[in-house]
Parts: structure tokens; sequence; C-alpha cells
DNA sequence: AGGCTTGCTTGACAGGTGTCAATGCGAATC
DNA sequence: GATTCGCATTGACACCTGTCAAGCAAGCCT
């Protein structure tokens, strides 16, 4: 399926004294570039829910990797109309638009009360330039969000609410999965606004597709509490539309 | 306005052999440096007209600089549904979202006649160590592209058609005013059906509009001929759905 | 406990865009 | 120069989603 996710969750590392490191940082350190990666990680901060961990036209100067809660990202347009970029859980990365022109492109926004990992980017870019393996990652961590950002545009392009949903549900599930959770048991942790946000769709939208996804024994809605009874049916629903790539 | 342009085309350098490097590399190399550059990139490659640059599924070697001609790069479903991710003109670069999985995640299309230089990727990498400045604009670049993609996003999840072409317009005229060309006549290197495919309608839909426009008298429409009479009015149109940033 | 706020659901209706179809125009081919 | 094919334009109509509104449930505050 299409991988809507933020680009960090599948690589691990053995090293387990911060959480951070096990979803986030590239394998193949040796225990010195461990230590010089140790110096330049931030202590992590706490933010509550609602709170912004940087808002558009900030100064730039670090990525910030979720440990624990969840981030939205979103740009505003000038008369109000908010677009969300992008939902993070834990081990995924923050920030990589602010690089391009030194200023934070978006508003980074704590859904709950969460704690992020601060990596001082141009600390993290001279640290790359010492240790290959860890430039490399860097790049394909942002490549990834390209990649990311595609089937993103493939998904308001093209689909229908339907399937937007379906797709969006699926996503969450597996990146919950992927993180030692229940796949077909989950919390929603941003409104039907929110989600309408992500998904180009007002929140009724969201409210009357959830209700029909619940009529036809496919999934249970109980406010933000989601059973997924039926993934298979979501799965068959967004099988022709999501993106036809080398895997498929 | 929104930049839904490639993320190349605002850095000039001194050197002019070679008309890639006017556009699309970093300032700042001293004569060794450019030199080192110059070993690596290779002699351009020439495409006809509907010809694949590379295919989702590819390889990932390089990355790929427009010299002269255009493109399209775009994504597929499984069940044939295109959504075009770029346009592409002389200076700008594709292939970014390859690094992440070592292949390409889309097809790059000549639209015409095109020439492109070939950047191999683990050698400009290598020489990024070696050159911070460099990396440094890889880094820049990537998230170039990641800041245009959020405003796709946008365009798609939030705008109306009428507000999607003018933006698309406008984004072409001052993409090729910052190349020296006419702002206000241009000619479309791509049909309807790929204009709509990257703005998320159906090419009825773009031809209908852009016959509006033409029936307002703020534009000309002469088949793929497009003159621009009152460029201000379809400013006014996006003023309020473009992207609140830091300088607006 | 009561009232208020916020978010969600659901319905009726409207409007924008997609779909289908016919026609026209231009470029390429023979 | 005639024919064919691809692309674009335009119209009629349908449908999906947005808009507006009402009602409901849960949580919060006093």
């Amino acid at each position: 399926m299409n991988d809507l996710s933020s680009p960090l969750h599948s690589l691990k590392v053995t090293c387990t004294n911060c959480s951070l490191r096990e979803l986030c940082l590239p394998i193949g350190l040796n225990r010195d570039e461990m230590a010089q990666l140790d110096a330049v990680i931030r202590q992590s901060r706490r933010f509550k829910r609602g709170e912004y961990l940087f808002r558009t036209g900030d100064g730039f100067r670090s990525l910030y990797a979720v440990r624990t809660g969840y981030f939205k990202t979103c740009v505003s347009s000038r008369d109000g109309r908010e677009q969300a970029t992008g939902f993070y859980m834990s081990g995924e990365l923050m920030g990589l638009d602010g690089i391009s022109a030194n200023t934070h492109g978006c508003d980074a926004i704590a859904l709950e009360d969460s704690d992020v990992c601060e990596l001082p980017f141009s600390r993290m870019e001279s640290l790359g330039r010492d240790i290959p393996s860890l430039q490399h990652h860097f790049f394909r961590l942002m490549s990834r969000e390209i990649v990311r950002d595609q089937s993103v545009m493939l998904l308001l392009g093209n689909m229908k609410a339907e399937e937007r949903l379906a797709a969006f549900l699926l996503n969450l599930s597996q990146r919950l999965a992927s993180r030692g959770f229940a796949a077909n048991d989950f919390i929603l942790r941003m409104s039907r606004e929110e989600i309408g946000s992500f998904l180009g769709l007002k929140l009724e939208t969201v409210s009357r597709t959830l209700s029909k996804f619940q009529q036809q024994g496919w999934i249970r809605v109980d406010h933000k509490h989601i059973q997924l009874l039926r993934p298979e049916e979501l799965k068959a629903l967004v099988a022709g539309c999501s993106q036809a790539n080398s895997a498929g």
C-alpha cells in the first residue's frame, strides 16, 4: 500500500538507551560514532496538547524526532484554509522543510502531551561529513519524505472520499503495528476536522464516510476509538488506487 | 505566491561553460572544487519527446538536471490513474525520490526533445563530504522539493479549479521569467490532460477554466499558446488561497 | 449537579466537478 | 492535397462532496 507515513519508522539500531535511536538513527555506527551522536542530540523537550513545536516562519535550527506522543504539521493559506501535511508518531522526524530557507515552512503542533528529541541541524550536518553512513541516512530520510508526499498527492489528486479514508486508516494501522501496537484497534489522536484537513475533505464527509464503513461492518467507530473489523475490505477498496510501484 | 516549481532555479554561479551549472550548482566553489565537480558530472544525454528518463522501479544511480527541454514526473496507481507530480524546466533536478529505496519512485518523461546532465549520486555524496557547501546545497535542494510538495498539497486539498489553474499559470510564468523568457506570453509544453493530472482536475475542467479566463479577458488561449493579459487578476484570485508564509 | 463548550453525527440541499458525447481544429501521414 | 488521428472545446447531465443547519453526546467549569 501507499506509504503516507513519515520516513523513519523502519530503521532500528541495537542501542537502546534512548527510545529515539531505536527508531530513527542509522545502523552501522560504532561505539565512538554513537558517542559523537550522543553529544549532539539534545535532551527531549515536553509539549502539552495544542502547543507549537515550531511555527511557519520561525528560524530553522533543528530537526525534531517524536519520542512519545503525536504531532501534526500543517500549512495555512492567507485566508485561513488549513492543509495538514502529516501526522507524526514516535520515531518520526519533523522539520525537514526548514532547511531550504532556514525558516520553518509549516506549523508543528502536539496532538497530545508529547516529547521530542532535538537534533541541531548544522551539527548533524558536520557529523555527517565524518560519518558517511549518517550522511547517507539523512539523504534517505529526506528522500523518503519526498516519496511520502508523492503518494499524498496521488491521494489528493485521484482518490474519492472512501478511498482516501480507507488509505488513511490502513496507514495508521500499519504504522502502529510496526511499533508493536494493535493494528486493528486504536485511538485516533486527531479530530475529524484534522483528518479532513489532511485528506482534502470536510469534517462532515469524514464523519459520514466513517459511518458508512461502520454500517457495512468493516469498522467499528466509537468517537476516537476505531476498530478495523474487516481490514481486508478496506485493502480491497484501496488496492486499485494505490501506487503501482516495483513491489506491486 | 506559492512555489510549485522545482527547487533549483534561483541559484546561479559565475562559471558558464555548462548551462547547467549556471542554474543548479552552489556558489562559493573554488577552482579546484569546480574541477572535482566536472569530473563527476556526466555528459548530457538527449531524449526525444515521450521518452522515459527513468521509470518507477528502475534502479537509482543518478540525479538528473534538465539542460534543455521539459520533463514531467508522475506516479500511477494500479488501476491506471496518473498523478503528475511535477513539471521540470532547465536547471531543475529530478530523481530525488529515488534515494530512499535505491529505486526510482516515479516516471520521468520528456515533454519535448530535451537533454539532461547526469549526476551520479554516490559520487556527489562523497564529494559532498569534501566540500561542505556542496553537501549543504544538496540538503537545501531536497528540502526545497519538500516545501514545493507541501504547497502542492495545499493546492490539491483546498483550492477550487480556478484557483488551481491560476496558481499553475502564475507559477509557470514566474519560472519562465526567472530564466529570461517572457512572463506573459508562453507555450504550454504539456497537454490539457497532463495539466489536469497535476492539478487534480479532469482535462475538460482545465479546458473550461481556461475558456472562462479568456472570456473574462484575463488571458488569451490559442491552443498551447498562452498570453496573460491581466496577470494581476490571476494573482488576486490566488492571493487568498496561497500559502501564508513569513514573507506574506 | 447544572450549564456551557466543543466536537461529532445526520439530514436537506446546492454547487462544483466528473462523465459522456458530439463536434471542431490542427498536425502528421500517405 | 486528402485523410486520419490526437487533442481540445463545448454541452447536457449526474453525482460526489460541500454547505448550512439541527440535534446529540461528552467533557469541563463553576
